[in-house]
DNA sequence: TATAGTTACTTAACTTGTTAACTAATTGCT
DNA sequence: AGCAATTAGTTAACAAGTTAAGTAACTATA
């Protein structure tokens, strides 16, 4: 134990350590289901910023989803393997690819929707629906703040 | 694109990917910052869960830093190399191993606890402290409210 | 008080993520 | 138009996480 304790938040209350814990006691059940349909949590994360949009880059697919430019470039032959997405190269910027759901993939999503949604309905029951839906909007609100304030022109001119 | 979008909750609203995608924005500036002192994102997060404690035994310590047992293996012993941690094998139960933080860990912590708190600080400013301190009770409470129904008896016995 | 079962941790093999260097394409500048 | 600088993505080498098997120690039970 330190001799100062007060240097520290407490780790329950440090946003790192707390965001992480929660999300690993969340991940714990969705991952075995994951594991039950053969795909991986960050292989997953591709395929649902993917299927919300029409059409998008391997770049703002790699920001989205949390994962390196190089990991994507993994994960993107995985699925297009599989037959998940489709890859294509731009035309307009022949340096970008650009990645699309399949008919597969879109089927995938749908035949993995029921259990997911059978999850987060009985933990969105366990924490009571306004408090999971207070934690979604504190978090997209804080997420705006911290952006704003990072692209902010008098950040960076002082 | 999905042909049902509504076969999920957006990204941007999905607990898991919203907890991550926080956590990311936040550990941007804390890694950098973790780089200069050399140290990495889960030796910190272990040191700070061993700071908080006078002993700690090493299955408690990855479980609170979110870590598999294998790779806490591997974090002690590059702590304890480091000076910042002993580990010594318990006494009453020769199985465990128990960590505690040394005098240089010690400081290491506090060397380091002026810059943390900076980042924080600002953190803390851009999304208000109001906000700051809702999000950091809301996940503590959530928390407890997943484990409680985990380890609840009539949970387990339908 | 044996012993089957469990727990704590470690080791080894494998799979992923990470960093850095590279290619190709585009943009900005003059 | 020509060329430096930037951007998108990939590849390769390395570091870290993950799974599974193994060892040692403890606990419950017959």
């Amino acid at each position: 134990m330190t001799k100062n304790p007060s240097l520290y938040d407490p780790t329950s209350r440090s946003l790192p350590i707390s965001l992480l814990r929660t999300r690993e006691l969340i991940m714990e059940v969705v991952r075995t289901m994951l594991v039950r349909h053969s795909i991986t949590e960050q292989q997953w994360r591709v395929l649902r910023v993917i299927s919300e949009d029409v059409r998008l880059d391997a770049s703002t697919v790699a920001a989205r989803a949390c994962l390196l430019a190089p990991s994507v470039t993994r994960i993107v032959r995985a699925l297009e393997k599989r037959g998940f997405i489709s890859s294509v190269r731009d035309v307009s910027d022949k340096r970008r690819t650009v990645l699309q759901l399949t008919e597969a993939g879109d089927a995938f999503l749908e035949k993995v929707s029921p259990e997911s949604a059978e999850i987060f309905a009985k933990l969105r029951r366990t924490v009571g629906a306004e408090r999971w839906e207070q934690l979604a909007t504190l978090l997209s609100d804080i997420r705006s703040d911290i952006q704003a304030t990072d692209t902010d022109q008098s950040d960076a001119k002082p």
